[in-house]
DNA sequence: CATTTTAGCTGATGATAATAATCTTATTGA
DNA sequence: TCAATAAGATTATTATCATCAGCTAAAATG
């Protein structure tokens, strides 16, 4: 039967955060139609009144994803201050960004996979990567050279969280992440803001 | 009908090595049992009497790839030197490395996809990446933090290549890559062996 | 050489998937 | 109020896939 506007769009929203956290949470091809609607409580059939294909979804899926994201990361406004980047961090390298992809980083989450979907989550993962690499960048105090150090930091923890994942629990999982934390461009970032400007 | 030991032998490695290549190029999910012998030059039905399973295959698919690729980093024993550090380094951070997946590392390829996969692929990630670490700590002169320094390397290459992939044939792809090869460990791994000593 | 074994082929089997068609009924817009 | 619309359910449709079964003929074994 037919919805208000306004439930319906509250379904298409369900459907949205369902497909965010189950493509994070399983994978792309592992998750189906079937699944993300009946996490979002509707049967699937009724989803190609919402969006054209499961890939379109799947790229607006990802774009949620980075929003809410960038959301912890800069509450309120268009850069990250030192506080928010250290928690950023270290959440970021740690075993229970691990154990919750499906809250976690969509870059982690699907890098591998997404090289070979089709351009529109090409689209959505470089346009989510280039506004966290913006606000981080843009919370350096110096600008010489800022962007290129977010971009190695991204690539560093994105690295280590998808290898920790991908070994398993063995030991491997956790030395790497540690390691991370340790690199000469991390680690000053974890220090108490009041003694250190920031680095990056 | 039967083929000869050796004969058989050589179906069974031209199996391993079509799955090395087909699950780097298209994923592990992507790539049907049928794809693979197909590639071998075989017909589907008889892929059971080499392996118990796909993901038996893929688990010993992704420790070929390993070795194909350890040999490239230390052709002649169980330590990388200088200059195979260098150019693997520089080939790994490089376009080429990013448009051919199916001869590149298997941890950049299958990372966030085998993170769904079960255990004996863990296993197969964690034992390969667990030589590829070793090659490239005893390289080191220093041993202190070498290994530590080996999975920050390992972890910042992989995502690179892993978000560069991920976001196609976008001006990102390349600034990610090159912003790796000026992390302020990896820089001087690519100095002539002559002039500076191995750092990493 | 006779017998057993088995590699690989052809062709099920059963599961699961994406997408489409149809139907019902409530909401919309006039 | 009434006709047009569309959200969502149910039920196809069409593919694809992993795995299995049976067949054939060649190799292994004795």
């Amino acid at each position: 039967m037919r919805q208000s506007r306004q439930a319906t769009a509250e379904s298409r929203a369900r459907i949205v955060e369902a497909a965010s956290h189950l493509f994070r949470k399983r994978g792309l091809e592992a998750t189906g139609v079937a699944d993300i609607m009946q996490a979002a409580g509707l049967t699937h059939g009724g989803f190609y009144r919402h969006f054209p294909s499961k890939d379109a979804l799947a790229a607006e899926a990802v774009a949620a994803a980075f929003a809410e994201r960038t959301r912890v990361l800069a509450p309120d406004g268009d850069r990250a201050d030192a506080g928010s980047l250290k928690a950023y961090v270290e959440l970021y390298l740690s075993d229970g960004h691990l154990a919750h992809p499906e809250t976690g980083c969509p870059m982690a989450a699907l890098a591998s996979e997404a090289a070979h979907s089709p351009p529109e989550m090409h689209a959505a993962l470089a346009a989510g990567g280039e506004r966290l690499i913006d606000l981080i960048a843009r919370s350096a105090p110096d600008a010489d050279g800022a962007r290129a150090r977010a971009l190695r930091l991204i690539a560093t923890m994105v690295g280590a969280v998808a290898i920790a994942r991908a070994v398993g629990t063995s030991g491997l999982a956790s030395e790497v992440l540690s390691a991370a934390l340790h690199d000469p461009e991390i680690l000053p970032l974890l220090e108490p803001a009041s003694t250190q400007p920031m680095v990056i």
